[in-house]
DNA sequence: ACAAAAGTGTTCTCCATACACCCATGT
DNA sequence: ACATGGGTGTATGGAGAACACTTTTGT
């Protein structure tokens, strides 16, 4: 006896998981795309996606597609939500959950030949819904970026201020004032300045410094919520 | 030629909808649950679901249970995102996207027999990972309550100043300084006063406000956000 | 010496917070 | 007259925003 017998009578659709998955390189948020080799709309861009199976939840569908797509096991990864626009994909009946995830593009390890990192800004017209997905997982991206440190997960362990500065801006659109992001990136106690410099942006050099999330998340278990960019919740 | 076909290979799923709709009545932020009157689970509590059809979009699936069990057609509501345990349902392979809906607990008419608005404190165990949906829809809602005048959903469209704060107090589980509540509200500039004044809680009587939504949208419109209880986005 | 990026402090303004008393009225 | 809930203003502190100059060093 199959055990979906009890709603035998109800529709059936294929799930599907399509990821937003966003890198820093050279100054530019990116997004990993892919030209689809399948029907329909094969030649075309597409987020990386896959079909949901019988034996995972869409996390580890997420999980898996990421893998296959980029090598990675584990990165930010977070559901936005559901798409279903009726006739959303020409293929079939397909639910979609979209995800969005932050890696660090040089874990990257080039796995699919047709996947490309593109800038966000400059993304050419996706299939589907992946446009508007894209548009979503951007708006999530900025709130939890405001409200979390989730930006380290865009680079590499060790960085200088100014690339995490240059990050923020690009996650949030504007420039920030040098003197102000710093202030309150480190009056949050959550960086460790190694003492070494990075020298390939300027003579001077930039120090070299590292995400504490053991720190970080002392912080958070003390019940102190550090308010990033300007989002204060003011102690609730 | 059925419009399937590409994705033949794939899984199947049922797509079912779960509507997490919230009340305020008597001082108490309340939850439509329903006695489920077919198996699996028949006789324990649930939220208010159906399957998605073949021709609607899981916006419409949710609006169609919204309306055969509340009888409302125009609530807020909003996807929170899909749950997908495997075996979430015991009833079969099923992926559900749960909603948040936030009604005036006074347009209800009584649709259903075994619907019931329970004090959200108060609920009884759910069935599958219905608590689960609860929880996530709690967090989503103070987080917009935090962003957007979303309450006034849940009030009838005149209420009191003390009425407006107790709902406050019960969605963000804090009790508010009564003079700075009706400072920020009021400084927001959405409310207007109708001279009228209730007087079923108190001798003196408390003025009766409305929502004025109009003057919300230009506001917005103008680029002014204002930032509902100590959330500032600071003008981005 | 100079170009180019890194680094550093102070002032102002605004908003959240804390806090206590008078008002209106039905009984 | 009094009990009950409705209504009001001020002072303080903290955080974001604006703003300009010095430091380092490779060329």
């Amino acid at each position: 006896m199959n055990n979906t017998n009890f709603y035998a009578a109800e529709q059936d659709f294929k799930v599907a998981v399509d990821c937003i998955i966003f890198g820093f390189d050279a100054g530019d948020l990116k997004l990993l795309l892919v030209k689809r080799d399948f029907p329909p709309c094969a030649g075309e861009w597409s987020l990386v996606g896959g079909f949901l199976r019988l034996d995972e939840n869409l996390d580890q569908a997420a999980e898996r597609v990421l893998r296959d797509y980029t090598g990675i096991e584990k990165v930010y990864m977070e559901q936005l939500m559901a798409f279903s626009e009726v006739n959303r994909d020409p293929g079939g009946l397909v639910v979609s959950a979209a995800y969005f995830a932050l890696m660090d593009i040089r874990d990257y390890n080039h796995q699919v030949q047709n996947a490309v990192w593109c800038p966000v800004d400059k993304a050419p017209p996706l299939i589907f819904d992946h446009d508007r997905m894209v548009k979503k997982a951007l708006g999530r991206m900025r709130r939890r970026a405001s409200n979390c440190p989730v930006g380290f997960n865009l680079l590499p362990d060790e960085f200088t201020l100014p690339v995490l500065q240059q990050l923020y801006e690009k996650i949030f659109g504007f420039e920030m004032d040098k003197r102000n992001f710093r202030k309150k990136i480190q009056g949050m106690n959550i960086l460790v300045n190694t003492g070494r410099k990075d020298h390939s942006t300027s003579k001077k050099g930039a120090f070299i410094y590292s995400f504490d999330e053991k720190k970080y998340k002392e912080m958070l278990e003390s019940g102190y919520n550090p308010n990033f960019f300007s989002i204060n919740y003011n102690g609730r």
